[in-house]
DNA sequence: CGCCGGTCCTGAACACTGTACAGGTGCGAC
DNA sequence: GTCGCACCTGTACAGTGTTCAGGACCGGCG
């Protein structure tokens, strides 16, 4: 048989960390993924992660926009406040699959190291709606600050249940996603239906 | 002159603590609070404050609920989307006064352990304008995800100019912030409208 | 007076964390 | 055969939150 000198299998690409820092996140916890951790995992020491990104930010960074990557197109047959609605509910949808994925998320976008692509589509998609350019961003901040907060409660309220350090809260995130996203939706069919003649 | 044996001014009350903790925030960063370096700050060892504070943790929601507690009231007389208004830029503007107050508030209102009073307040206000209990809530949590996202950006941002590791943004977060407030309020001017007769 | 109990703090330690530096091993190309 | 590159190791540093047993001070009570 062959000698297998030292590795096994190294030669990680930088997916098969991000893939693996996944899994920490959604077999453990954020608290649980630190680089000593995520290298044993991957039959590797520490500072072996530092060859493939520089910081442990800019890999939450890559994570972050790994796991926001995979967010379904919304439907062009789609009306467009659907397809508001559409795109902030797969956002959403795409947080929830990834335990607290949303503080990942929200760092990474105040460090300005992660890309908003999701932001520009629906900023896009209100902007097809004929919404004046900073209304459609009014609309896109408001939406994804709301997704972002509330599934970052609702993640770490789950976090803390399944260590049991809290009884269950009582709150049904869902419920106040849906009211919020009506109500900020409601406000981009104002903005749309005004006719745009007033003051810049 | 009077001997002093030990304590040249020990003896902190949690309030003490809690503005030791304000400024390092305000001098320096969230990263340079730590138990040690606030303790040297108040002239005493690190185990020192787990006796006022069970936790780092609970320490930091303390200093949320003293951070959100000067917002002013919105005045009786103002209209009510007028009133929505104030006490949103109530909450950015006590946030902004502290830096990376906003990061703080969010985890601690994430763990539950500080109590959500301004969230409340918004919530009374826009059911005084008639909305419906969901609606009203849906408006409330709207408002305060914005500020609490938006102004962690902000001040992320602010941070990263300050250790010079990144160049001015070119965003105007004050602009952003009040084009979506604009989208939410008129989301609830169009609840308030609607007679309240559909389904629950 | 002496002692008790509460309040507030100390000293030393544990188990971690992210990260830096120098060095080494394997592989394909010239 | 050797050069350079991709990838990893070993060791170490400075710092983190937190714990435990204990000690100094204080007012009040017998």
């Amino acid at each position: 048989m062959p000698r297998v000198p030292y590795p096994v299998c190294v030669s990680n690409t930088r997916g098969d960390i991000l893939t693996a820092a996944r899994d920490i996140l959604a077999e453990h916890s954020l608290a649980d993924l630190s680089m000593r951790r995520l290298a044993t995992e991957l039959g590797v020491r520490p500072n072996a992660l530092y060859w493939h990104f520089t910081d442990k930010q800019t890999l939450l960074a890559a994570l972050a926009d790994d796991i926001l990557g995979g967010i379904p197109p919304a439907p062009e047959s789609l009306p467009w406040d659907e397809r508001l609605a559409w795109l902030a509910t797969g956002m959403r949808a795409a947080l929830l699959a990834v335990p607290d994925s949303a503080e990942v998320v929200s760092s990474s976008w105040a460090s300005g190291l992660s890309a908003t692509h999701i932001a520009d589509e629906i900023a896009a998609a209100a902007l097809q709606a004929g919404l004046r350019e900073r209304d459609a961003r009014g609309v896109s901040t408001a939406l994804c600050q709301l997704v972002l907060g509330l599934t970052i409660e609702e993640q770490t309220r789950a976090q803390m249940e399944r260590l049991s350090v809290t009884g269950p809260s009582g709150r049904d995130f869902t419920v106040e996603f849906t009211d919020a996203l009506g109500v900020i939706i409601d406000g981009a069919r104002t903005r749309a239906d005004t006719p745009r003649a007033d003051a810049p």
